[in-house]
Parts: C-alpha cells; sequence; structure tokens
DNA sequence: CGTCTGCTTGAGTCAGGTCAATTCTCGTGG
DNA sequence: CCACGAGAATTGACCTGACTCAAGCAGACG
C-alpha cells in the first residue's frame, strides 16, 4: 500500500494529499538500496548526490572538525530524509553514516523540483518537513548550549522517544535503541566517559535505563519533568492545509 | 527598485527568477512595520504569527527554559526571514525580539502559500532559504558542541562577518556589530564574564578586536585558520535552476 | 583463545562558571 | 552645569562540572 510510506504519512500529517498528488509522490520513489552499518553514505562536501528516504534502520548526521573531534548533528529513523539538505545546497555541508544496517529509497533532485511545479503543495509540504526538522536542530543547540549534562541526556532521550512513537517504534515506556554511549557523547558534546556516569546517575535516580540496545523510562513524568521536556515543537495535529 | 530588495536578492542567487514571479514576489511585500530594540515580536508559543523579512537593523531568535536561563539560536540580519518557521509550523518554537530598531515587511502565509502554487519555482527558492538558514544553525550547533570558547567566538565573529559581506555592510576588514558582550553569551553558550575574557584573548593575539560597537579583523586569515573556519555553507555561486 | 568493541570506574586536572567589586559611559532631571 | 542611576565592560578570587588518563571487565567473533 503506498498510502502506508512513511513519507506519504509523514506529508499528509501537514497537508491533505490529492489522488493525482499522491501519485506523484510515489513516482519519486525510485530505486529501492540498502547500506550496512557504519559505511558513509554522503560525505561532507560532497556534490550532486541524492536524497534518501529511510525506510527501516537508524542513521547519524554529523560533520568533523579538522582535529578529528566529531559533533553528530541528528539521528534518522524511519521516515526521515537524509541528504535533503545536501542537494538543495548543491554540496553536502555534512556526512551521513548508518548506525544501524538501513533500508532506503533514492529520490533525484531533478525529480523531486519537477513534482513540485506540477504539484505545487507538495513543495509546501516539503517546506513544513524541512522546518519541522529544523526546529529540532535548534532544539537540540539549545540542549548544548544551556543545559547540563543530565538534563541534556533526559531530553536527549525523551525527544527520540517522542519521535519513535511518532512512528510506531516506541511509547512511553521506551524503545529499542541502536546507539551506543560513544554515539550518544558525540550527539551531545560529552566524552563517552561522561555519558557513562551520566547514565549510571539517570538508572540510580530510577528515571531511564539505558542498556542493552534499549531505552526505559522507569519514571516517564519525573523525566520529563527533570529535562524540562517540551514536545510542543514537534506536535502534529491534523492536516494543516486541506 | 524592486530588484533591489534584499529577499529579491537573496533567493534570485538560487533560482533565476522571471518577470512574473518577480511581479508575484512583489505582490508578498504588505505593510511595512518599523519595531523598537528590546521588545518582541514573537514570542514562544504564539500562533498566528505573520512572517517578516528584516529590512534594516538587527534581531535574535532565542528560546527560553523554564529556569530562566537563554540560549540564542541566531541573530537575522537584513535580508533575512523572521519567524518563517513559525508560520509553517503554526506555533512558534522561539522568540524573536530586536537587538536595535528594526524595520520589516510583513508577509502573510497565506499569501505565501498561494504564490507558491502559481509560481512553484519560488517554493523551491523558499526551500533553498530554508536549508541554507539551516545549515547555519547546524555550524551553531557544532561550534558550541566542540569547540573551545575562543574558537567559538571567533567562528562566530567571522561567519557574521561573512553574511554580513554578502549584503553590502561588511568586509574582510570588518563591520559594525550592535551586539552586546551579553547578546554574544546568550549566543555561545558562555557567560557574560567569560565572553570578556575571551575578547581580550583574541584582542591581545593580535586576531579581532570587538570594541565600542564593531568588530576589526585584525589579522583575518590568521582568525580563519585558528577557527578552523571554512565557509562553503554559506557559499552562493549564482543560480542553480535556471 | 586472543582480540576487538563497548561498558565501567577511579584519580587528578582544567576550562569555564559564579560571586563580587570597580570603572566607564550616557541619558535624565534638578 | 552637575548629580544620579542604569546599563555595559572589566577584572580578581574561588569553585565545580566535565574532561583526560588509566585500568579493568564482559560479551562477540574469527
Amino acid at each position: 500500500m503506498i498510502e502506508n510510506s512513511p513519507l506519504v504519512r509523514k506529508l499528509g500529517a501537514f497537508v491533505a494529499l490529492s489522488d493525482s498528488e499522491l501519485s506523484v509522490l510515489t513516482s519519486l520513489h525510485k530505486r529501492r538500496r540498502t547500506f550496512v552499518a557504519g559505511r558513509d553514505l554522503v560525505l561532507q562536501g560532497q556534490s550532486d548526490q541524492a536524497a534518501y528516504i529511510l525506510a527501516s534502520g537508524w542513521a547519524s548526521s554529523y560533520k568533523l572538525l579538522e582535529d578529528g573531534q566529531r559533533q553528530i548533528v541528528d539521528f534518522q529513523i524511519p521516515g526521515d530524509f537524509l541528504g535533503l539538505r545536501s542537494v538543495l545546497l548543491n554540496v553536502s555541508d555534512h556526512s551521513i553514516e548508518p548506525v544501524t544496517d538501513i533500508e532506503v529509497t533514492e529520490i533525484h533532485v531533478d525529480d523531486l523540483l519537477g513534482a513540485f511545479s506540477q504539484t505545487p503543495r507538495l513543495a509546501t509540504a516539503v517546506l513544513w518537513a524541512a522546518s519541522r526538522d529544523e526546529a529540532m536542530v535548534v532544539e537540540h543547540l539549545v540542549s548544548i548550549g544551556r543545559r547540563d549534562a543530565a538534563e541534556r541526556m533526559a531530553h536527549f532521550l525523551l525527544e527520540l522517544g517522542a519521535r519513535l512513537a511518532l512512528v510506531g517504534l516506541g511509547s512511553k515506556d521506551g524503545y529499542a535503541c541502536p546507539l551506543t554511549q560513544y554515539l550518544l557523547a558525540d550527539a551531545l558534546g560529552l566524552s563517552a566517559v561522561h555519558v557513562n556516569r551520566v547514565l549510571r546517575q539517570l538508572r540510580e535516580a530510577g528515571m531511564v535505563t539505558f542498556r542493552d540496545g534499549s531505552v526505559v523510562f522507569d519514571d516517564y513524568d519525573q523525566l520529563a519533568n527533570f529535562a524540562q521536556f517540551e514536545p510542543s515543537y514537534m506536535d502534529q495535529r491534523g492536516p494543516l492545509l486541506q
């Protein structure tokens, strides 16, 4: 069923898509591809890349500094775009590495831009999706700039949970999480050692347990309160554009 | 001259605009408004806002935490959008405060989305502009996550200089800068006291002087090298879409 | 079985924060 | 013209959250 593709579900939350728009959207889904964990899809500085939509698995977008430090900007979960910004800017400002083995569908820029002129509402929907991604990056920025390590970790685990819940991969009880403590460190701007200490602290406080590839919310409300988690920036409440 | 409006110049860098597209774009420019420094235009959580294009002056976008801490996400300079994300998401995830007295032109969402259906290439251009803004936020995130205070400050002053140079308000010699050390602190995730110390350090190293409302690059190359400043993510090299 | 990747914990250090005091405008009212 | 107060910049003394270095452990895999 085409209507169940992650992209359709995502864009449909903003724009009520007509049959003809759906079929244009469907025609975008080109080749299905798979990539193995750890081998980069896109490298910082490359141009003329394709964009992808993540069908299964997790990926990470990151930037490397010259001195070898790494900052992970965001993780992508099923339904998310990979490399959309890279194609629009023509040159990628970041690298993308699969965290697990992943399946994606490839989209060519020309097709995407062509689709915009046939069905302008699609352009609006994509612009909305991009804004939503940007809001997530902004919240991440605030976390790193102004929250201490424990709050930052708590907020991050909650946000990831909320995103996964939207695509049916998590709940307020917890979720399966393939990230290592090293990946958490690079995402949160901490050292791996400190990530470990903070996780222990949150676990001993009875709020979350991160262990063996799964996140368990031991006390969701207390955790949300501790992290000042305000998920309004990721709300989806029905198509805004009829 | 309409062709000289900051928005037209900005979008024209990505999409070669036809006369009819230009006239649609022009029709978007509604009421001209002014706001005084320090009084917020948009507050976190508000909905049904208008978007604006900044014509003169500087503004800041920030988020407040419940405990009163503030993180400035970005500063806007002439030609930049204000609150575009807020209208697309329908509810603002951040507040906007003018740093100086500012002049803006108001744009109504309905008009903007309507314009997309008449001239889809405009939608592509706006999507491109949004991607460029996002790339800036991402670079800011990397700075806060992985650079120490001095590198962060150096990188920030260089990026601002490059942005100002694009709209004719700065050069490699320096630029007029209305920011206070408190604003810098909230933008860089530092304390105001430490901002002061870092500025002194950079000044005494002969790289930049931040003083009396102006930034002077005493040794641009040394500073760029010190900050690992790689401005490729903000390059503009001619219309990509003919 | 040895090696590798990921997790855990302790000890010591330091970048950047907090608190506090001082100076320097500059606008405002007497 | 001068006293005053508010905002901004500056500097010192001290403290602490997070880092680095180092060591040890456990499961996975060839």
